[in-house]
DNA sequence: AGTTCACTGAAACGACTGTTTCAGTGAACT
DNA sequence: AGTTCACTGAAACAGTCGTTTCAGTGAACT
């Protein structure tokens, strides 16, 4: 309980990647030490050492994934000047949709339900923070006199869950056709009431 | 292993119906024999003698949430002729936002996640089924000529996609004016579309 | 009365959980 | 050379897990 390194060390974010990729694989839920350890190289003796406790090292874990996911807003977000509310989302659906986001996707998808279950614990807040954090960034790229009215608020809250409902359709059929279609028919719909009114 | 009762008896849909109320309020990913026995005035032995193991038990747990679902469908669908697609979508989301309804579709929504990252065992095909399932009855809104292209089909699927995307923001921050805002903006951009092509 | 049979309490089984204790590594610093 | 200190393997701890074994209930049926 007393021992816990204070500053992350070179071995620690080693075995936080090695770790992380494993999570990836077989999800959160029913994570074990000693099956990870094993995969990885490690041991529970050590993983208990580096991180402090199972807890530590899923709040570990989730924080790595909020890095990955904090790159994807940052490379679209700050990229040049405001790209438009419909523009942005359409480079963020490029983003969601390749398979080979897929297992971090399902891991975000995890961890989001699981917060929304059990709200205390080493998942505290992970919904709440997602959806501040995407809204956030939609934001940046609505003009300024609408980014702050309610109206503008419900416009990117309602491009937002165009997206998730997109992605929570696409991670459990696969058919990719279909859910690009009813994104692209959606954005669209947005995009024309957007122009009639000259907004970005 | 030899022994389940064939026919499930009175004394089971007590116990499931039981055990239901207590899913509801902790999640399936915990969920441990001992402590829901004692919750609700059984025993493990009697659990795993009616439901033969605890994923037959889980497994009904899943099929009588998808009961509670499916009769949504039903009062839905079925209730006169053919409503209109966004009329339809209103009603639904008017259900999915009632605050008492929130515990039910968190299972859903941990159901559904679940089956993403853990395709075998008693969450296969969760996901997959419940899309399947609402989209049909999107689909039997749609008037005939439309409904059977891949333009109806994603259609059907932005809608049903808006309400999944709001429902988990609404899930996430409770927030009911910005989301009911926002998906009450979308259907009518879909509603507005559609009466301009003459499509209910 | 005797048998059958659905049902259940108590206790144990082996496997697994996160965590701790103890005993060391081996490299870095004085 | 001696000490410190970050790190780690092996083993055990107490607890929980799903499941099984055994020994019964008590009502229904022959």
């Amino acid at each position: 309980m007393s021992e816990e390194p204070p500053s992350p060390s070179v071995r620690q974010v080693e075995l936080l990647e090695a770790a992380y990729r494993y999570a990836l694989e077989h999800g959160l839920a029913d994570l074990s030490l000693r099956p990870l350890a094993a995969a990885i190289g490690s041991s529970p003796r050590v993983l208990i050492y580096l991180f402090g406790s199972k807890d530590g090292l899923v709040k570990a874990l989730l924080a790595r994934a909020r890095v990955d996911e904090l790159a994807v807003l940052g490379s679209l977000g700050e990229a040049g000047p405001p790209a438009g509310l419909t523009t942005a989302a359409e480079q963020i659906w490029l983003w969601l949709r390749e398979p080979r986001h897929r297992p971090l996707l399902r891991l975000w998808a995890e961890a989001y339900t699981r917060s929304l279950i059990e709200p205390d614990g080493a998942w505290a807040g992970f919904a709440a923070s997602t959806v501040t954090d995407w809204l956030a960034l939609l934001a940046a790229h609505q003009p300024q006199p609408e980014r702050d009215t309610a109206q503008g608020a419900a416009v990117r809250t309602a491009v937002l869950a165009a997206l998730r409902g997109c992605l929570l359709d696409l991670l459990a059929t696969g058919d990719r056709d279909r859910v690009d279609a009813a994104l692209r028919h959606q954005l669209g719909l947005i995009e024309n009431d957007r122009s009639a009114r000259d907004l970005p």
